[in-house]
DNA sequence: GTCTATATTTTGATAGAC
DNA sequence: GTCTATCAAAATATAGAC
């Protein structure tokens, strides 16, 4: 493991202060005070607000993108690739706690590379509306309509970094397991 | 019903940009411009900016609160109470669709009455808790951790507002309908 | 790699005329 | 109820010394 660069340190810093106030309300003043230095400093390791974002936002959009392309490709039911798009948004949310928040309500302060996040999203919804469009024709997964499903799901999935950090001793198997459970079968005995 | 005042006016047509960028990134010159008067003529409807997020937020804020209170004292199974909290976020979300974008991504923002909505939220999740726990009881409701039954299912419906409006032509009975399949009996056939 | 000093723009908000 | 004019503070970012 390679030690972490001042830019990087930065970053994630930002990341958490991001996640706390949202992009638009982090001054570069208020980065600078968490990493103890001036803000002019801060522009030795990097070259804008805007680069900071996008940073934390497309690594994490990439991430996702990767994940989806391994299940997409698989040759797993529709029920088993609907668990390994919980386990892939387990992983990423919890090795990006901070950033997860940028990705989720930041995305629109995007400028240079706005479009492209929108393209890996979409790109993303598709293949996950897929995988339940099939099932649906597959008799594996309830006839209700795709899209409400995949809202469900995504949302829930989507917000888990808000519910991770909370439980400090989180057993990630455990969780990833128990929302197999709640999202697949429901809460209902 | 009466016509809106200048003020309700002022305090929609923020909502509708805050939910597009968010509280802190709309200047009152965006807001000033979206009515299409100049920013000093808005301070003579309403006080400051921070007023206008707190209109906001509270007012839904206590819509929730009744709601769920209604829910608790009545006489139904969980299950029962639990279609009921669907239905309550269908409704509040379908006629706050900007508000509730402001309610779940910059309360944080909240100056004089945060702990007041911080009070209100966490009493609601409270009750909330209870109604599945007392469902695990009465073994109307699978044991697992009611914390990841609730977050699994608060995230979904917290995050309507993000879905109804792309759904032009959204049922919001049939909505309501499909988000109780979903959310009580699962995914799975 | 960090500092001080500073340029430039934008921000929320007020005063007072109409 | 809206305007013009304006303020004071805060924002991002740069220049140049150490």
């Amino acid at each position: 493991m390679k030690p972490e660069t001042r830019q990087q340190e930065i970053i994630r810093v930002a990341a958490k202060l991001f996640k706390e106030k949202g992009y638009s309300a982090v001054t570069m003043r208020d980065l600078a005070t968490a990493m103890d230095i001036k803000a002019a400093s801060l522009y030795n390791h990097i070259n804008s607000k805007q680069d900071i974002l996008e940073s934390i936002i497309i690594s994490i959009a990439e991430q996702f993108t990767e994940g989806m392309s391994s299940v997409r490709e698989s040759n797993a039911t529709c029920i088993e690739k609907l668990k390994e798009i919980i386990a892939l948004h387990v992983e990423v949310s919890s090795t990006n706690i901070y950033g997860m928040a940028a990705l989720n309500h930041d995305w629109m302060h995007l400028e240079a590379r706005l479009n492209y996040y929108k393209k890996l999203r979409s790109d993303y919804e598709n293949d996950f509306r897929n995988i339940l469009i099939e099932g649906i024709k597959a008799g594996e997964i309830s006839d209700i309509k795709p899209d409400v499903m995949m809202f469900s799901i995504l949302t829930t999935l989507r917000s888990l970094y808000l519910w991770i950090p909370k439980k400090e001793d989180v057993n990630l198997q455990e969780l990833s397991s128990n929302l197999n459970e709640i999202l697949i079968k429901g809460v209902i005995k």
